[in-house]
DNA sequence: TGCGGTGAATACAAAAACGTATGGATGATT
DNA sequence: AATCATCCATACGTTTTTGTATTCACCGCA
């Protein structure tokens, strides 16, 4: 009667990438995972997993069981979040997810405050670099650059607005010299993204197209590219807030600003939920009361 | 870890209407039903089953998990039928459903042949009222009185046309009269259906309306619609197959003649299988073979 | 009102599953 | 080339879960 989680172990396996972690994943011993896979397999009369060379692949078959597994997991997860918006208790767990900067910086601040005024209610902060998936209850509330977006069933408000503007390093200013005009700026090396979508160095300043001459720099963390512009690779677009906390690095340009909104987002059923509303609303006043932080990076706050 | 598990556990709890049903449908025993019912409601911290008076009614968030799993058992079921795809060997077990007529009458015996050829593979035949759910697998085969229909990824062949005609029982015509022409139709009883779309009482014969006096029993199934023509309630339409095992009815205006077809269906990935796939060409072929017990009634292959 | 039947919860023994510890095999690293 | 690390399979003692048997509660029926 266990096929269904049997059915659970092999998806943690698949995802995980090795019995190992997919165990400790679960929250289960090694041999737990072994024992389990090699029911189903023995059920199947077929392997899933070809683990002839130490890494376990996924067979033809174990790709189907999968993606099957996978929906299945949406449904489940769709239960928990039916019983969480049953729940209009002020108590239990509430789970944010945000980006490294976030959830590092502002988001345990901001929910202490909270969790001061509701201490049945108990706080994860969830860092994820990639968007976590609502739908799979990686966590109820999630702060994303975007709003929900073509997801269906998310609700979502627009918190934020974080302003950012063109910074550099004080020592490459000093060695390159400092841009007086937008012109100038086609000459300047860049730090840029790999992956993402953050703020982008600008293709217009006041109407003046910018070629940046050569991207010295890409990273695909905020942090690291704020790393990247201090290191003094060269002129990169970062936000005020992040800017604020380096002593080195220099303002240019201040006529060039942009700005990205950061939007609250939770699943429409788990917002029906007494405890997630309740933080819900509370992150979204907070977000507003702390507007100056986010848009001009004024610490006053901090 | 056995959370997915639980909700296949309450499921067949909603849909059996008792934890003692649900447990012998399971497979496992009542106590264990039980236990795992209180597991899920600690967990959830809220009760699924109200169950103040003996029977258990599903509470209103009974109700959600029970949608949602309903939709775990159908992926559960796709990958059940992802692995009989995956075996390409002729032995094992095969599923066959059909309503009450064939499956007692025709199928055993069509199939018996099959069997004989194919001792590897087990034949089990499957009566449902119901059109059986080959998406949730409740059959790998089934013989239908429509096609594939609307349900993505069925696929059906026409295996047999089944001819029908105006039926009486003796004693009934004896004191009635025979109906000479379309016309006297009218003034006779007529035996229908409660349910289904089977042989109907015909609207036009030869170009003349017929529109019957009164409708005097009404079946639901095939058998006892027989058994109603039989008793002598009136003139019905029912299959010359059927027909021909009844000694005391007599079939009048033999110019009006019927037909409905039969169809083979099966799951498109579950006829990947090499043991589905002999059966399914199996009954087809046979079905042909004996077109002419099916289109006439004619008996001579039993 | 008493009685029989059905369905759900408890008690204890048996069985199954689990975790810790260990061994063997493969690939990476120094 | 040797060592180390990682990962998977096996062994054994323990915990957990399950099944059998029983009891309890409830409804229908006489």
């Amino acid at each position: 009667m266990d096929d269904w989680s049997d059915y659970l172990v092999c998806l943690a396996v698949a995802e995980a990438g090795s019995l190992t972690a997919a165990a400790q994943q679960l929250g289960v011993s090694q041999p737990t995972v072994t024992r389990r896979l090699q029911a189903l397999e023995q059920r199947f009369g077929e392997p899933v997993f070809d683990r002839d060379q130490g890494q376990s692949r996924l067979t033809t078959l174990g790709q189907k069981v999968v993606a099957h597994a996978k929906r299945m997991r949406e449904e489940a997860s769709a239960i928990e979040r039916a019983v969480i918006a049953q729940d209009q208790s002020l108590s239990g767990l509430v789970v944010v997810s945000a980006s490294e900067g976030l959830g590092a910086d502002w988001l345990p601040r901001a929910l202490a405050s909270f969790q001061r005024a509701n201490p049945q209610i108990g706080i994860e902060i969830a860092i994820k670099n990639h968007s976590a998936n609502l739908a799979d209850r990686e966590a109820d509330i999630a702060l994303r650059w975007n709003g929900p977006g073509t997801q269906q069933s998310l609700i979502g408000r627009r918190g934020a607005t974080v302003g950012a503007g063109l910074y550099a390093a004080r020592e490459y200013l000093d060695e390159y010299g400092r841009p007086e005009n937008v012109e100038d700026l086609a000459d300047h090396a860049c730090v840029g993204w790999t992956v993402g979508d953050f703020f982008g160095w600008p293709s217009t300043v006041s109407g003046s197209a910018v070629v940046p001459k050569n991207i010295s720099f890409k990273a695909n963390s905020p942090a690291s590219h704020l790393k990247g512009i201090e290191a003094g690779f060269g002129v990169g677009v970062t936000s005020h807030r992040l800017a604020r906390h380096c002593d080195n690095i220099e303002r240019i340009l201040p006529e060039f600003t942009t700005s990205l909104d950061l939007w609250v987002v939770a699943h429409e059923t788990v917002r029906k939920s007494g405890r997630v509303r309740a933080a819900f609303d509370h992150i979204i006043a907070q977000m507003q009361a702390d507007s100056a932080y986010f848009t001009r990076g004024e610490s006053s706050i901090l």
